[in-house]
DNA sequence: GTGACCTCCGAACACATTGTTCGTTACTTG
DNA sequence: CAAGTAACGAACAATGTGTTCGGAGGTCAC
């Protein structure tokens, strides 16, 4: 996926950069946060940062893809069940809540801030692809449109449940937060598209 | 609420300014378009702009404040059934795939850009109050935060929802994404927190 | 180790956008 | 009609963006 740059000048500046971007994003949120800020961050040249990225944005996009990485793979774990049933549907919740109960300044600046809609964007199509593969992996009928409609609907029903996890402090436990959208979503999925409503916590 | 401005100019003027606004908005999207853009399209002089208005920001808030005013006014509709009983319970819901279809490139703009984010950040909102204003009016057992918490939930999927409805082309009639949206929701919240499942569609 | 290569630096640049100011012009209201 | 007020428009400083360049210095392959 993701070619190993060699130079290790390369990889100390990719790596100075995308931290300089967490901390300036946990200073400042996303939107207020500027090129200049970063690499005064980073203690880089502007060039330089350039020469890596084609923006903040693009910046951005290289951490979320990390996130996407490590989510994936926690979701493959929660569907690889033994008896080849689909125990744990929505397995990326509980992964993603804890991810954000260990990096809570991050998230909580993000979330807190009206201008991190942009980032929370983000991590909606990130989500809804989990989602995807997720409600593919169960037994479910119905045509491909309602698929979909589902597929946006739990992912922007997790995100909401995330930003208010944050919003309020992420008092509850993750696994308490995780259940209570587990159940909300699969119920509704479940009437509506089919399937039987087992998977509950 | 809106006090009414007695000069005909200043009527004029922010009337001029916000049509532009949305036809910006449509040509370009909110994040690309900027003021010059609009001054430009409302053919009114940039200090004038800032005589009523702080920012960009400034002047989309003013456009969802009618938004609000309309959705408000539908869902109390809605919601004052001849016998009491709440039989029509996320009033907006139809009302906004209404007037999202009666506003199509608009709202296809709105959404379909990527920098849309931030406008839809502020619609979310909107949405939760009605929600809230939904909810109070069933009878909800749980604690508060539970209550808090679905509020978000529903929000954020309807959100959803509108934006894959929107991005498909709108081919649904708003009746039945509205039908499927509010099984979904009032399937989990009904059981999550316990209110008889009235209220289909 | 050494040489060739690549990266980084840093300063400057053109450009776009923002939000403000102020004197002048022109409209609106009573 | 006269006083008040809004709009014009041009200029301004401030900030941010993305690009360019030669030269300095680190890194890798041998």
């Amino acid at each position: 996926m993701a070619k190993r740059p060699t130079d290790r000048r390369v990889q100390r500046t990719r790596q100075l950069l995308q931290d300089a971007l967490i901390a300036m994003l946990i200073e400042k949120g996303y939107a207020a946060t500027t090129v200049q800020d970063i690499i005064d961050r980073a203690n880089v040249g502007r060039a330089t940062f350039y020469a890596h990225f084609a923006d903040k944005e693009t910046l951005l996009a290289s951490r979320i893809e990390d996130l996407r990485a490590m989510l994936t793979q926690e979701q493959k774990r929660a569907l690889a069940t033994p008896g080849g049933v689909p125990e744990r549907s929505l397995g990326f919740s509980l992964a993603m809540l804890e991810h954000a109960r260990g990096h809570l300044p991050l998230y909580a600046a993000i979330v807190g801030r009206e201008s991190g809609a942009f980032v929370l964007q983000r991590i909606h199509r990130l989500i809804a692809d989990l989602v995807g593969f997720d409600l593919k992996a169960l037994a479910i009928k119905g045509p491909a449109a309602l698929h979909d409609l589902a597929q946006e609907y739990i992912a922007g029903a997790f995100m909401a449940v995330l930003t208010w996890w944050l919003d309020h402090g992420a008092k509850l436990p993750p696994q308490e937060v995780d259940g209570i959208f587990r159940r909300l979503a699969m119920q509704g999925v479940a009437a509506e598209l089919g399937l039987r409503p087992a998977a509950k916590g």
